[in-house]
Order: structure tokens, then sequence, then C-alpha cells
DNA sequence: CCGTTGCGTTAGTCCAACTAACGATATACG
DNA sequence: CGTATATCGTTAGTTGGACTAACGCAACGG
């Protein structure tokens, strides 16, 4: 399996990335999230969004209203950049901010109407991108490849 | 296996980040790689080192000297930022540059012994750093997970 | 000889992740 | 009560990685 490559490419040249690199976990995860990143971000921004648009809207829907700082807390956006966020899908109508009259500090965003099918939208759009980015592999693979993820991301997210 | 949390964290709360979001390999990716960037950062900054530093003396040790070109393109560094980090390589005399005399254009690259020890002490490190992050998998699922990036990587590297 | 290509280098763009600090408000404690 | 402490939304700024543009120079191909 090693030398798959060889048969297209003529291995005369000291050319080849070498092994050693190749093999490291956290150098292919780099990579592959670069390229991962590329196409999620290409693919969004032709259906005029961006990845934390639909973190944002995912969460209002899912679990309902929330404050600013509790959707950081949800999405992992830091809430310096969710202020930011929360603009652009106002601005869209997708997302309305409004004081809370409970707690002074804090606005309520909520998702609205045309939100609800913007977020569909994306849905679709990143089934088919994830689709893209998991092509190679078979449905028994992606299963597990999403599992492993999984596990590790928990792991550390938990010692964090 | 979705409520494995719940055993840990009372579900009282609606701060739960939405399952759908969890889920979508792309979002895993970013994530797991932000995590594990970090981790590889600090690791190799406590050896006075950063990643660059690492790929260009391993890919100069398996491979032989090169150009500042040809190593970019073993490496994946683009040839802009090649510059810098062979300047810090030299400045430490990890790495030396000399004119090519068969092509005036180039730079030889040729990895020093200070620059093999300092290698070895690097690959130590970053034995220890991705264990680390490989931490909750058993070895073979290490070696599954390593071989299923290895594949999506490769796929999208040639589709580039 | 001239156009093209490859080289090293400089400068600068773009974006994501992250920190610091602010004013306003809410909560906890003595 | 009052005062400290914490939280909220917001602004500004830093850092680092990926990437582009353009330069002068050298090599190669007609």
């Amino acid at each position: 399996m090693i030398r798959a490559e060889a048969a297209d490419m003529p291995d005369d040249s000291p050319l080849k990335t070498p092994d050693r690199l190749r093999r490291r976990a956290s150098r292919l995860l780099s990579q592959l999230s670069t390229r991962s990143d590329r196409l999620i971000n290409e693919g969004l921004a032709r259906a005029d969004a961006r990845k934390w648009h639909y973190a944002v809207l995912a969460s209002l829907q899912e679990c309902g209203p929330a404050s600013q700082a509790e959707l950081s807390r949800r999405t992992g956006i830091y809430r310096s950049d969710m202020v930011g966020v929360l603009n652009e899908l106002a601005e869209r109508d997708l997302v309305e901010r409004a004081p809370d009259p409970d707690d002074r500090r804090r606005n309520v965003i909520t998702i609205s109407t045309q939100g609800r099918r913007h977020l569909r939208r994306l849905d679709k759009v990143l089934d088919d991108l994830n689709d893209e980015l998991l092509a190679p592999l078979s449905p028994a693979e992606r299963d597990q490849f999403v599992q492993l993820l999984t596990r590790l991301l928990d792991h550390h997210a938990r010692t964090s």
C-alpha cells in the first residue's frame, strides 16, 4: 500500500515527502483539516454563508433561544467573535436579537422563520460537502472515522 | 452511545452542543485539529522549536540536501515562508545554506550534525505528543485512524 | 537573442483563534 | 444596606497560518 503512488508516479526523484512526516497523526490531521476547511468555506460561500452561521443557526434550532454568551459555549465561538456573526445574521433577518427583560445584561437570540429555511438549505449543502470530503471512504469507514474523531475530541475537550 | 455523556453530566441544561454540529466530520476535524495544533505547538515551543523546523529537518535527513524550492514541495511549506524558517534554522546552525555551484539560482540546504541531534530530540518530543493526542485509542485504532486520514488526504491532494 | 520558466526573497492580504479591557448589570457576602 | 465579585455584550488588538503578488536574477529553449 505504501507504494501505491509509485504506480502513476515514477519514483526516480527524491522529491517525495518523507514518510516520517506523512505518518504523524498530528500532521495528517492539520493538513486534512486545512483542505476540509477550504472545501467547506468555498461551498458555504457559494451559498452565501459561513460556517459560523451554520453553527449558530443549528444551535438555536436544536436547543432554542439563548443569550450570546450561551451560544458561545454551545458552538465554541468566542464571544468576541459572536458579535459579528450575529450582526451578519440579524442583518439578513435570519435571527432576532432582543434585550432580555429578566436580565438586562443579556440579549436573547431567536431564530426566525427565514433562519429556519436558510438552515435547511445549509444542512443540505453541508451534507453534500461532507460527502465530498469523505468520498474515498465506505459508509462503515465513515462511521468509524467520525467515531474515532469524536472520541479523541471528547477526550481532549474534557482534559482541556 | 449518544447519551454516554449523560452519565457523568446532568442533562438538565440546554447548554450542550447540538448533536447535528457534533457529528459533522468537517467540524470534528477542524476542532480536533485546533487542539492538536495547540498541543504540538506548545510541546515544540517547550523544546524551542516549531513544527516547520521539524518538517524541514526531517525532510533533509530522509531525502538529503535540497534547494529551498524543493524543500517547499516536500514539506508543503510555501516558499515565501520557507525563507524565514531557514533563517531561524541557519541562525542556530542546525542547517547550512550554501549557493549551488551547478545552478546559481539555487541554495543548497544541508542538515548539520547539530541539526541531526536536534532532530532526534524533536522526534522524541513528537512521539510523546502524538501519544498524548491519540491517548484514548488502542494501538489498532491508532493505525486505522492514521490510515483513514492518509487515504482522505491522498484523495484530496490528488484532486487538488 | 528573446521569451519563458524557476529560483529566492520581500511585502502584504486574509482569516481564525485568542486576549484584554471596557461599561453596564446582576449576584453574593459581610 | 453596601461593596466586592462575576457575567454580559462589545470593541480593539495580537498572533500565527495559509496564501498571493511581484521583484531581480539566473537558466533553458527556441
